[in-house]
DNA sequence: GATGAATGAGGATTCATTCAT
DNA sequence: AATGAATGAATCCTCATTCAT
């Protein structure tokens, strides 16, 4: 069927379309500051016509942030699993939601610092939702490690928590990016990332780096 | 003046009062679901006596907000002080940062994950404000590891990077404990932290721990 | 030509089928809280096509009903018009009035009650149009009514009067049915109610009957 | 006290202005067509204003017909239990009811002809509550009926088919009137009423009126 | 003829804030 | 100082109707 598949195409344009005028306006003045009027507007389209796409206001807000969020989660875990080896894996890890950051500024600014999490006016089911996904990402981030404990290179027992530092410190990087206005490379301080999950901030007497 | 201060002192009273309702619900509800009649009726005032000691919603949002996180930065600053040694620091830091987390766990689900920035709704100038008390922390924080590089215990050039990676542990592992329905002791983790801040992750081939 | 009666045949079962499926819906939920999409998709046809035997939604609405009510109407005048004596006229005219209730119930308890008439959201000229065919159901009642004068049985001077009195007791015992849940029979009131209007109810001293 | 005496009473007071706004655009746009703007600005008030007084459109639409008929039956009510004879209790019953019907013609114009409940677009629980409330006046001359019947004036047997006769007959000499252009005076067919329903319509052959 | 996606006008309701008492 | 009734701006969403395919 050509025309179906056409329509369908045509109808995930627009979809796209919407989303894309929605993030731009949500993350300039937040969920509540925006109207649907505003990103129809912006979108070319009637306001009724959101509603053919999206449930609601809160549905197109979600949708925005999990659609976004689950694209991040995807680039993360390709250039992730394209390695072999559990350090190179882990320098992936950083450096692509470095680059991604670096790419979608707006976006994070005025989402990621919420930890993935912070809805603060949003329902609590979609909160929940949210939740979820950051902890999908932890947990592929606890395998990743784990797989290190099976090697023999990471301290064995504590794959969650490795998880959840190794997610925060990463956050705390990308914070001071983006408040800082943006000064420098974010990608450059993959290297900074690694080096303090992997082998902490003591100078080492031994082993000088 | 007794009078003066008497009136002083309640003045006072009546404000923490408002200041802890309007927590309660701020926490339960978020900032938009959370009505002013309802902060004012729990604290057991008419509306219009909230607006004697607030000049609105937002300012009393804010100086909830504000005066629990000055809280907080005060204990943490405080324990931190107490100590002489730069490890110690480091250790009063995460510890009590723990602690304040597990006596305000409301507070905190509802704010901390927000990297104490993300106030989406909020006018620009509040979070700025927010953001600015945030980065007076990392501030603090930066000193002490600036202490330790003194000393030679810390790799030199990084200070503020590692302020960013020692907080962002921090609220990765508060984060867990957030969501994770508050299992367990959260100020446990305290060595935990250090251990990973300090030393990384990494099995040291030379040098076991 | 075949083809164009084929057609015309085509076009009227299709309205019927709408007309129907409009019954179903307005009884159920009433004018305003049923939608144009609700009925398109219970008749089996696209939103447009509804447009193509109908003018608008009110449109399909008075049609629906004065179509509903024409055939009321019909019934009843048929089964007058069989009858040659005036009393059997009358007789004819609440048992088939009570008949037609019925068979049509779900459409009666939304609309008969409303004397006919009562449209509080429809256009005025509708209203009017729907006023007129109940006073001319009155009038024929009032031609029957005049006949009995004519014949010295009714008496005389208050022909209208007694059509009215005489629709608003087939009215109210209608109305004691639809809302008692239908129980008993309707049709086996007739001749109570031609009692009731021919004789009254007060004990005859003289005449028992 | 004095003060809360008089709060109360202006509190009723800007009700019922509401009340009356409400009742004169209801009764000549209908409930849908008529906007709460409207009425608030009919009757002199903020929007806003109207919500402190009513839940809302539905509930202000209700409370204006419910008290309209409280109104309407208490008055019948009134006029019927201050008479003894029970001839002149149904002749009082009608005759009241003529009254109100001419003093309050545009209330009943949009009301009345519904049989007391006819509500298309309104809640079902709020139809039920006026049709209960119509039973209940059914009940009321139901008893008049039954009273009559044991002074052996009335056939016995039929009361509750009697009421609904009775108050048929009022509604339809009502609704002439009503769309009649409120041509002469309704109170003066208040003898033809009763006449019917006591005597009905026959010519009495043996006993001349 | 049939379709159904797009349109956008229209309104109920909420709630922060004010100010007369 | 305290009150809380009154205010009215601001916005989401529905759904009848159209018209390009």
């Amino acid at each position: 069927m050509e025309k179906a598949k056409r329509k369908e195409k045509e109808f995930l344009f627009r979809r796209q379309e919407i989303l894309e005028e929605a993030e731009r306006m949500f993350a300039a003045k937040g969920f509540h500051a925006t109207t649907m009027a505003e990103i129809a507007q912006g979108a070319g389209f009637a306001i009724g016509t959101l509603y053919q796409f999206f449930q609601g206001k809160e549905d197109l807000y979600v949708s925005m942030v999990t659609e976004k969020l689950q694209l991040m989660y995807q680039e993360i875990r390709g250039a992730v699993q394209a390695r072999e080896d559990t350090l190179q894996k882990v320098d992936a890890l950083v450096s692509t939601y470095f680059l991604f950051v670096e790419n979608n500024a707006d976006f994070c600014t005025f989402f990621i610092r919420s930890d993935g999490a912070t809805l603060p006016d949003v329902s609590n089911a979609l909160r929940e939702q949210m939740i979820e996904a950051y902890l999908g990402q932890i947990q592929f981030i606890e395998e990743i490690i784990n797989k290190g404990i099976e090697d023999g290179i990471f301290q064995p027992g504590k794959a969650r928590d490795y998880a959840f530092a190794l997610s925060g410190i990463i956050r705390g990087i990308i914070f001071d990016w983006l408040v800082g206005a943006h000064q420098g490379s974010l990608t450059g301080k993959t290297g900074l990332v690694t080096d303090i999950f992997l082998r902490g901030v003591l100078v080492d007497q031994n082993n000088k780096r």
